[in-house]
DNA sequence: AACGCTAACATACCGGGGGTATGCGAACGG
DNA sequence: CCGTTCGCATACCCCCGGTATGTTAGCGTT
């Protein structure tokens, strides 16, 4: 049966990918031998060279696979409600939730910023989860829900303490962690909210 | 003139560690070679894995090195203050203004937690500045001015929003940044205290 | 339908750098 | 004063990321 060069490709493009995921969640980045990972993909090195230009372009490709998921599970979770400051409860109660995955835990939030560097990293965040927070917050301030103010300083404190809440949550054995750090983000939340006219 | 061999020792691991620091700060733990290091030091690598056992455990060392003196600066801070709600809002200016320093951003804020593992970071953070972070919200509680609830979330929340904020600032080119991220910070604070009784 | 061309890999090789095993001289203790 | 041990230096291994080159099979062209 003939397999045609673009199913072919599309094909060994996928299995890189997905064991490359696995791998760098389980192992870390550099605990990753690429050429490990294209032995389980049934492929060579060659291969993944061929595809991603380097160890570090195919981590990069698996970053944004991850964070496009997460930022389609954090907007869907938000768009189950109406009101704006529900949406941005429910979108930041859906990102601790996703601390559970270790793909996001180990990828996104551990290796990501010092394998892409910093400054990459952020963009990419930007893109996806980031963007849907500020988003939220933007509406919430026109509403005049919460205070007028900038919304970028808002967006990184939000957004650094839900990483760093969703790594503690991860290692928590607590089963009242969760409800207990919901409970606080509200707490903070609620000191965003414009006094009452 | 005769140099004892303690003398001698503690030398060389002055050396190594101020060299290591510098270029781990400049270029990132793997952008170091430790033949570099040893070398910029006046010694050999064998030196360093004499005093070290492995590249990461001068990382470590340096770690909790930087971690230490950032406790302090962040102590120190709080402690010119009597109010224990002044002395909060001063540790934690006292945190986002420590990110302008490039030692404690790479070293501590980026690289840590991937070089030595999140757990491994964490319970050394835990043991400088998220320790002073924690005992801050304690004495809130105990003073009634914050609701009573347990400070780990809390803790783990506020930490992970300062870290990303001073990476954030050290990035922006904005001089009103600083000013509103502490305002923003406030507002979330504020969150936190006790309804009036 | 034969044929050159190129895409999609495989194979072979290089080099850098972390780690280790061993050597050696100079302080130290008796 | 002499053996011992400490504080390194030297030489070496080898893993692994990256590259350069070879090879086969699909594909458009005439």
């Amino acid at each position: 049966m003939a397999v045609t060069r673009a199913e072919q490709r599309a094909a060994t493009r996928r299995a890189l990918l997905a064991e490359g995921r696995r791998r760098f969640a389980a192992d870390g980045y550099h605990g990753v031998v690429l050429a490990e990972v294209a032995r389980a993909a049934g492929v060579t090195k060659g291969a993944a060279y061929h595809h991603f230009q380097s160890k570090a372009g195919l981590f990069r490709t698996v970053v944004a696979e991850v964070q496009r998921e997460l930022g389609e599970r954090v907007a869907a979770a938000a768009d189950r409600h109406d009101d704006p400051w529900e949406q941005l409860r429910a979108g930041c109660r859906a990102f601790l939730a996703a601390g559970s995955d270790p793909a996001v835990r180990r990828i996104l939030l551990v290796d990501a910023p010092t394998v892409l560097g910093w400054d990459e990293w952020r963009a990419m965040d930007e893109e996806s989860s980031a963007r849907h927070l500020a988003e939220a917050l933007e509406d919430l301030v026109a509403a005049g829900i919460i205070a007028d103010q900038p919304v970028e300083p808002l967006t990184r404190l939000l957004s650094g303490a839900m990483n760093e809440a969703a790594l503690w949550l991860a290692r928590s054995a607590s089963t009242q962690a969760l409800a207990q750090t919901e409970q606080a983000l509200d707490l903070m939340l609620n000191g965003l909210r414009a006094p009452a006219r």
